[in-house]
DNA sequence: CCTACCGATCGGTAGG
DNA sequence: CCTACCGATCGGTAGG
């Protein structure tokens, strides 16, 4: 992962721009006289630097894709046994949402937006992401260390517990991200009833 | 909770195929003339029916969440302990979110195109269940049931996990709703390392 | 429930 | 990056 410091040309402001608005209202809902108007220029401009208002949902969605799998990734590299596998790759899941929580939020939302070919490309990357969690699980399951009663149903609940942070979750919030990523790890592989443990 | 077997009258009609059109297109990218072709009339002849397209929206949104809180009431109306309330309300979640696949999609996802003063309505309603929910959480941990670090953060992560049900359930699926309850109760409260108890 | 139609707005292009 | 503009489509109304 890059983090550019550099001032942002004018293509990376624009879809910039255009991931909070597609966040906060939504792309059907997002007129490009909008994004051209958040950024002080005329709608027309827009076109000199983008093909079209899909192009930015792509690169937007993709790139947040990318994100992820490279989190997994790293996360997966140095791999121990399946519950200390699995609590890395959620503190990665945690790090990618809480690093870009509305380019997140588009990428969990709106990508249902996309035409064809691209909507299936970006099926099958979610698929092949999902899965690499579902072979953790199934790893934690023949080592004894997890007991589920179904792979999937188990990597839904914690990815969709994982995905709702971008809702509440502020930078200058009191849970940081590494604590959230703890306190969800603890609650998925614990439990509710589970005592905590001080630390 | 009531379920008609009359056959429908048209606003009926106009409500379930719009529910079903909001929850595959999103609100913003359904037109009153997508809805009306799939009725098999003219987009001008919705009007007879309905008085705007953010009605239908407003209508969906109220009826799911009224149902939210008619089995919230129900599951909490002969409590046991924390943990046992907990769980019939979870139960209880399930059951509406399983028996509303499409409505309540489009209540979790599309409320945002609500506008004032309803938008505020709905959001004020969606905190009171949830402060509910956090009630009881505080009283589990009250009764050492349960230790969590946060009870708005558990709230948040137990309703999350269960609010992506209505993407992959399937009511002719192998799991049931009373089967999916239990297995998250039992995620949630015991998490994945907690052996599970054959039946 | 229809035909006929309204003003507004959409994504995008031509040409500079 | 702008002005000027395109055809298409939007939610909705009038009048029957």
């Amino acid at each position: 992962m890059e983090v550019s410091q550099n001032p942002l040309n004018r293509k990376q402001q624009i879809e910039r721009t255009a991931t909070s608005l597609f966040r906060t209202k939504g792309y059907a809902a997002t007129s490009m006289r909008d994004l051209a108007h958040e950024l002080g220029i005329e709608a027309a401009s827009l076109y000199s630097h983008i093909k079209s208002k899909e192009e930015i949902l792509q690169r937007v969605c993709f790139r947040v894709a990318q994100e992820f799998f490279e989190a997994l990734d790293a996360a997966e590299a140095n791999s121990g046994c399946a519950t200390s596998r699995l609590k890395k790759a959620i503190a990665a899941h945690v790090r990618v949402l809480t690093q870009n929580t509305e380019a997140s939020a588009v990428f969990l939302y709106e990508w249902r937006h996309l035409s064809e070919p691209m909507h299936s490309t970006y099926r099958n990357l979610r698929d092949r992401y999902e899965a690499r969690f579902r072979d953790m699980i199934r790893e934690g399951t023949a080592s004894d260390e997890f007991h589920v009663p179904d792979e999937k149903f188990a990597v839904l609940t914690i990815l969709s517990a994982l995905n709702w942070i971008h809702t509440w979750y502020r930078p200058d919030g009191k849970m940081k991200p590494a604590e959230i990523a703890e306190n969800i790890s603890n609650m998925l592989l614990h439990g509710l009833s589970y005592p905590t443990q001080p630390h």
